[in-house]
DNA sequence: AATGAATGAGTATTCATTCAT
DNA sequence: TATGAATGAATACTCATTCAT
């Protein structure tokens, strides 16, 4: 792991990232990622253990660039606050999309190597972990002030927002016209109608 | 491809289920599933093309081997027909939850094989397409009724209930204590509780 | 291993010979000894668990194979035996030396394998141990019939032959002059003289 | 090859033996070599040309240091000289059995380079050519007073006994317990007993 | 002189696929 | 039809050596 003189780290993950968008994840050689990051098979040795380890560094480097800034969760009006994730939620869906096909492939990866297995896991649970706290806490918040629903489960509704994500993208990736924003976004409305104060009032989410 | 004389066919798809369980899809060698199916190598090639035929046939096989049979279409009351749709999908994910690991790591190997990504693609496709289409009808016949708020998107509810499943199913493999049965009746509970009958009149909100 | 259909077994093993003796063992290639040896590389792989298990089976084989047959331990005058088993030595320096070179460097070869250096020393130990009893043995029989100085340790003059033929094979590897069969026939008459029964009688060896 | 400022050609030398003991000739590395020099690795080629020529250099190094003063042939009883001639092999014996692993692995590598090949064997045999011209003048000198039999060959006793040393020092490699300093004075013991003047006159024996 | 980052040639091994029996 | 021995393409990884700093 050196300090990465001139960018080659990132020269080298970008580099791989387009190996692997191209011919696929399985099929990424190792020369032609150093020959287009323009380096020598060597020293991707020196930034990555391993193959495995580069690839799934790519992913997940990957993964990463391609999410937006998710909403700094402050004080406001918690209707504001979730349909500003709302949106995000929606964001991520376009961006990571072009990417599933990526993506998806790391599972093949892993499935060898106990560590890096962890790793993605890891990866992947701390993210949906994170972000499901930031959901239930804006909710409850709402929930006390009373614009949102008391009754409502809030880690059901996190919970099920992250799941519609997950499975607009798992959808993507055979489907496209299927799992689009659009759709994403009347999802999202109808499961946080459950919010609705009763008496049923109109929702104030992000709706079209 | 012959016609299987002494479920040869079944014998082998089930050897390469288990060894794709037991060392990962893309460590899944021809020579152990023939060993275990009890036929030769050659043998293998006279039921399907390739490895990756095989492969996928596995998949394809063992996805359809794990769901339950979906309620038949019928006449009822829509809102007994939907909580058994509710209840099959609960069960798809229990039933399939086990297979995931294995479902997931075809797609890097399918990835590379233009026809069969497409075989794959399609599949799955079709398959939500039509689930798709009972969902919305049983939906659309509470509506006609009036035991359905008419408002509500009855494609956005089908899609969400198919993407919350997919999206389960997608978590399962990295927090399955996150991804459990009871969690995701939760969410269709939430999701489908814009289905019940506003007690007053509509009033033009986010739907459709 | 199997049962070596038609040979090939040999033929793989005298390739690596061959291998072995034109570029040295450490430079032989696996692909050159499929070549010289008709074969594909994966047919090596089926008779051989590695490059290191056949380049070691080819040291021991053609050590075997240049090794003349030792006398058979008989009854006989021991003066006679004797002189047969210095017959055969000298024999065994003519044949093994010009394969001097390949058999030594086993040694850098095994080094790093645990399994193949117990093999090559245990082999090199049972070669002398059994050589060594059979040398003791004859000794002892001379001994008790009085030709032979009963005062002489039987044992000391058995590793005292063998190590004269070691080192007469090690120097020719460096110095073929020097190690030549005149000269180490010469050595063992020396040393055996000490067999000699006193007072001093002429020697009855295979002194030219 | 510059003149060695800070010791530090005898701190790689010193290092290089000691990687190629803990892991092997062939697996010793130039990295490992130079961190435990605690030079660089760009310094090492400026004392050693190549990694064949500081292995080399080491086994050869390594040989004269493990080598203790060999007596000085001066005037003196030949008796006792010879003794010392032969306590001195004894110590060699000693000295160099650890060594000989290391010794015997090089074999394989510089083989594959005639330059290096031709400096091993050249100094093997220089060695080998002086010691026995010392242990002949030696032989010679008693014969001279007549405190040795006459009749034995100075030549044959002197080359047995360095085959001897040579050969204890092969077997030391696989039976280190059957290649002891009491066996091999034994051997010794037994050998130049043929030095032990005749109490009858010479009778044409085997000698040359 | 010393450093150590970068280079890239070199090769054992695997395993899907074939085809003679 | 079934077999399984034989094939050989394909590739990650190492490490001696160099040379810009």
């Amino acid at each position: 792991m050196p300090p990465d003189r001139d960018g080659k780290r990132a020269r080298i993950l970008e580099a791989a990232y387009e190996v692997c968008r191209d011919h696929g994840v399985e099929a990424a050689r190792m020369e032609e990622v150093a020959a287009r990051a323009q380096v020598s098979k060597g020293t991707l040795y020196r930034y990555f253990e391993s193959r495995g380890h580069l690839l799934l560094a790519t992913i997940l480097d990957s993964y990463e660039q391609s999410l937006p800034m998710l909403p700094t969760a402050g004080a406001g009006d918690p209707r504001e606050r979730l349909a500003q994730h709302v949106d995000v939620l929606v964001k991520v869906l376009e961006a990571v999309m072009p990417r599933m096909h990526v993506h998806y492939q790391a599972w093949g990866l892993v499935a060898n190597t106990p560590e890096l297995q962890e790793r993605l896991y890891g990866f992947l649970r701390d993210f949906h972990v994170d972000r499901g706290h930031e959901l239930v806490e804006v909710i409850r918040a709402g929930q006390a002030t009373g614009v949102f629903r008391r009754d409502a489960s809030a880690a059901a509704l996190a919970e099920g927002m992250q799941a519609l994500l997950s499975g607009f993208l798992y959808r993507a990736n055979f489907d496209p016209a299927a799992a689009g924003a659009a759709q994403l976004r009347q999802c999202f409305d109808a499961l946080l109608r459950d919010l609705d104060p009763d008496p049923r009032a109109p929702h104030g989410g992000s709706g079209a």
